[in-house]
DNA sequence: ATGGCCGCCCTAGGCGGA
């Protein structure tokens, strides 16, 4: 099976770049953060005629917003919202024998003080939720699981373009990456990105807009990430570091989103 | 040198992104 997750910042203006990355990459599954759409505007026909029969969207007007299209049945979709608001941020589904859980986690404002900002506040509270949903019951036993998503976080020093001058900017400081860190470890997960490719290699999968040219300043983070439970450790690393892929190409694609895709491949 | 940008929405500047 394979599953890809791309931020794609306003699905309705870049459906024609979606299309493009599902032939070309024919995942099973994408799962879509920051559709920035209600759910009657979500491009269902174009994705349906592309293949991609089965979806579960969830969307609200102008921001966030989750999607998860399927060429394979979709199964129990789950909707949660977390930290008292709907801000469509989360939507689950059963592929097969593979829970999905796609997470859109909030980016966190300008300031990393949770006392001077309440999106940095809001940030932190979600990211202790999700350490919280998984703990002990989620993934400890034999469950199938993946979480992909956009989680706005880049935890390892290799996975921005300079640690030393990232500690400070939200997405990278110390408090983020340790309750990272602490969602991984108490949903026992995996984070199939670093298994496969460890540092000190580079991994970004976001590019800012704002550089004059993206890949010359390669000023990127490892923003977007694709996590899974013990019991699909194997399936997820047999193959080796080909299974994952950051599809940097589609950074350079018309209109681009400044997040691009990631797939991985397990081998059920 | 992080900001030189982007997309959304009660079409224009404010908000959110990161």
């Amino acid at each position: 099976m394979k599953i890809a997750t791309w931020n794609i910042n306003s699905v309705r203006l870049r459906i024609d770049i979606v299309k493009r990355f599902l032939k070309k990459e024919a995942p099973d599954v994408l799962c879509l953060q920051e559709i920035k759409c209600r759910n009657d505007q979500f491009p269902a026909k174009a994705l349906k005629s592309a293949g991609y029969e089965y979806q579960a969207v969830s969307g609200q007007p102008g921001y966030h917003g989750v999607a998860i299209v399927s060429r394979l049945p979709l199964d129990k979709v789950d909707i949660r919202n977390f930290c008292g608001k709907e801000d469509c941020r989360h939507i689950a589904a059963k592929v097969g024998a593979v829970t999905l859980h796609n997470f859109y986690i909030p980016a966190g404002g300008d300031i990393p003080d949770p006392d001077k900002n309440e999106k940095f506040a809001h940030k932190l509270e979600f990211l202790e939720a999700v350490a919280a949903m998984f703990k002990g019951a989620g993934t400890g036993a034999r469950r199938k699981q993946v979480l992909v998503g956009d989680l706005n976080v880049a935890p390892r020093e290799h996975d921005v373009w300079s640690h030393k001058q990232l500690l400070k900017v939200v997405s990278h400081t110390p408090v983020e990456v340790e309750l990272l860190d602490a969602a991984i470890a108490d949903g026992h997960w995996i984070d199939v990105a670093r298994e496969l490719i460890p540092e000190p290699e580079r991994l970004y999968t976001w590019w800012s807009y704002r550089a004059r040219d993206w890949r010359s300043s390669n000023r990127g983070r490892r923003l977007d990430h694709i996590w899974v439970s013990p019991a699909l450790k194997k399936a997820a690393t047999a193959n080796g570091p080909e299974a994952y892929a950051i599809h940097t190409d589609c950074r350079d694609w018309g209109k681009p989103s400044d997040h691009v895709p990631v797939t991985l491949k397990l081998d059920l």
